[in-house]
DNA sequence: CCGCATTTGGACAGCGCTATCCTGAATAGC
DNA sequence: GCTATTCAGGATAGCGCTGTCCAAATGCGG
């Protein structure tokens, strides 16, 4: 009869004990044979794998987790998977941390500071062994977070300023750069007033302004009355919106660098419903060149933005810290592509 | 000299202990009070939970995991982040299920059987507390997988037919019928050879086309030709692609039913671009109402699904379902809506 | 006033794994 | 040849929490 014991709970899981045991060995050698963490006899190992496989081992992740105080957990931390951008970013980061071996925590912050604290928080607690962050700017509170729990954190999207003193691991490109030369290329087709359209009005953009800014400014075109920001978030009618509103009060307008491309989207389609002609009356350039843009009509100028890449890289630079492995590079920047087409 | 002892792995985290310390009862009665698993006498939990916030204590999910055998931990599997239809899903589950204290743990199945097979054997690893997936088709192994593990499950976007045994808990709508609404519309506005364009070809896209088939047999008008199917992912760019075909290949077709509004918006700008009159020369039709299929010239019919509701509704059951509680109906039809505009 | 069922706090023993220390053997050094 | 140093396996003791059983306290009918 086979009593359990008074205080005996068995859940049927097949253990790390048991593979032990069937191994002829100590739970201990199992437990590094499989982790590879010490040196053990190749023998061993072997006979190991053999039982490990033939029971069907696992190891469970909880236990796992609160015996070394590190889970396989990832957390990720976007601002918003209502612009493709971002999700384009996570589709990426997701597969590579699980290609290896990582589980990703997807956190949704809003463009909300507060409610990125919250998150980082509640993440925390399920002892991530890494963290990947869009951007660099966050409040005091949560890079103190970030710095306390000793978890290695890779920014994505931004890099710093040249000057900027930079503590931290960083996967991105030049937001401002990217802006600059999208602008230059407008003055190069021959426009001068060119109109900055910009939503949301997060850092990356912000930091695009201040690209169109400089190259204005180089030009000598620049003029304050060319910006037009608008918090609400980026969408295509938000676009439209704004191009009617561009083209009503500023009719010496000759250009617009929207800020995303879901606006420029929209402002092509404003531009066709109105019977705009762009772009001999106008030339509209967008950014991030995403799905779409190339069908437009006319086709969408914009800047390509390594958006996967920069979620691939910057898993594998996760993945590599969470090694114990030091980076060469702590900041990689992969750039952008101005893509030039009708509309511009 | 706080000597540490012998064995001693200091982690620095608040415990159970602590607050059982100070609150001067037993860790046991920590765990009960905090719970509200046993009834506790309320002077006891004011103390606990007096002793608690002053420490800072939050319970954590590993220990808890191991202990319990369940974690906060909710499985979440979607066939793809490319289309937007899932995103929308994704967000709101995710909202809802992170409102009730659980965590997602997103799965990227890809349409694949295979990889969702995998994924959800990694996941359940996890000791998830409840599962929510993608549409009510999984292979034997899958199916065999949610069973044995015994935890809730809930899928979403479909419904099972009428006639077929439903053993699980879903929350969609009826895909057929919203495919044959549709096609109901075009016959309503005088259309007769109308065509079906499908891609990617997953369950739900069969169901549409079932409507469809349906409904224009009920008409007298169907025709086998008037089938187009792709089996590559849908895109603006592949909807272009089959409008040009259909229109080159079979000139006498008067309306489309593109079964996806990226591939209808990628129709209209074709037909912009070739100069083909929307809706005078032929009727396009987009299903899901995607943003931007309002914007475009001329907006776009389209049925607009319930996806961000589903996702909610589905994470409320499944919360209910992970506290204990029986559902008076097993399966939620939350309906669809026909919105037509200008392309029909 | 006593036996019985019910309630509520606590002791105990794990959940499955790994960090830490220890030990015996093998290798190296003088 | 003998001590100092690696090296690889194992014993031990947790990680922080909860399931299970127990015991003391309470309520209640007879």
């Amino acid at each position: 009869m086979p009593t359990p014991a008074k205080h005996h709970r068995a859940t049927g899981r097949v253990t790390l004990n048991d593979v032990a045991h069937a191994a002829g060995v100590s739970p201990i050698t199992v437990s590094r044979a499989l982790r590879g963490e010490r040196a053990v006899d190749p023998a061993l190992v072997e006979r190991v794998l053999e039982a490990s496989n033939k029971l069907g081992y696992v190891p469970d992740p909880a236990a796992r987790a609160l015996a070394s105080q590190r889970s396989n957990h990832v957390a990720v931390l976007i601002p918003k998977l209502s612009n493709n951008l971002f999700v384009d970013l996570l589709d990426a980061a997701q597969q590579t941390l699980r290609a290896g071996g990582f589980q990703a925590l997807v956190g949704v912050t809003h463009y909300d500071d507060g409610q990125e604290e919250q998150l980082l928080r509640e993440q925390l607690l399920h002892r991530p062994a890494g963290l990947l962050i869009t951007g660099l700017n966050h409040n005091a509170a949560t890079r103190a977070l970030i710095a306390r729990s000793q978890v290695p954190c890779v920014h994505l999207m931004d890099l710093p300023d040249a000057g900027q003193a930079e503590p931290t691991y960083c996967v991105g490109f030049r937001q401002n750069e990217a802006g600059a030369a999208l602008t230059r290329h407008l003055l190069a087709t021959g426009r001068r007033r060119i109109a900055f359209a910009g939503a949301q009005l997060d850092p990356r953009v912000m930091q695009r302004l201040y690209g169109w800014r400089s190259a204005l400014q180089e030009a000598g075109c620049y003029e304050p009355t060319l910006e037009w920001l608008n918090p609400a978030s980026s969408s295509l009618a938000l676009g439209g919106v704004m191009f009617e509103q561009i083209m009503g009060q500023s009719p010496a307008v000759d250009a617009i660098f929207f800020c995303n491309d879901d606006l420029a989207q929209g402002a092509l389609l404003a531009a066709l419903r109105l019977k705009i002609d762009v772009p001999a009356r106008i030339a509209i350039a967008g950014f991030n060149d995403l799905t779409g843009s190339d069908q437009m009509l006319p086709p969408l100028t914009s800047v390509r933005t390594p958006r996967a890449q920069i979620g691939e890289a910057g898993a594998n630079m996760l993945l590599a810290l969470m090694r114990g492995e030091t980076q060469a590079q702590s900041c990689v920047d992969l750039g952008f592509e101005l893509v030039q087409r009708g509309s511009t």
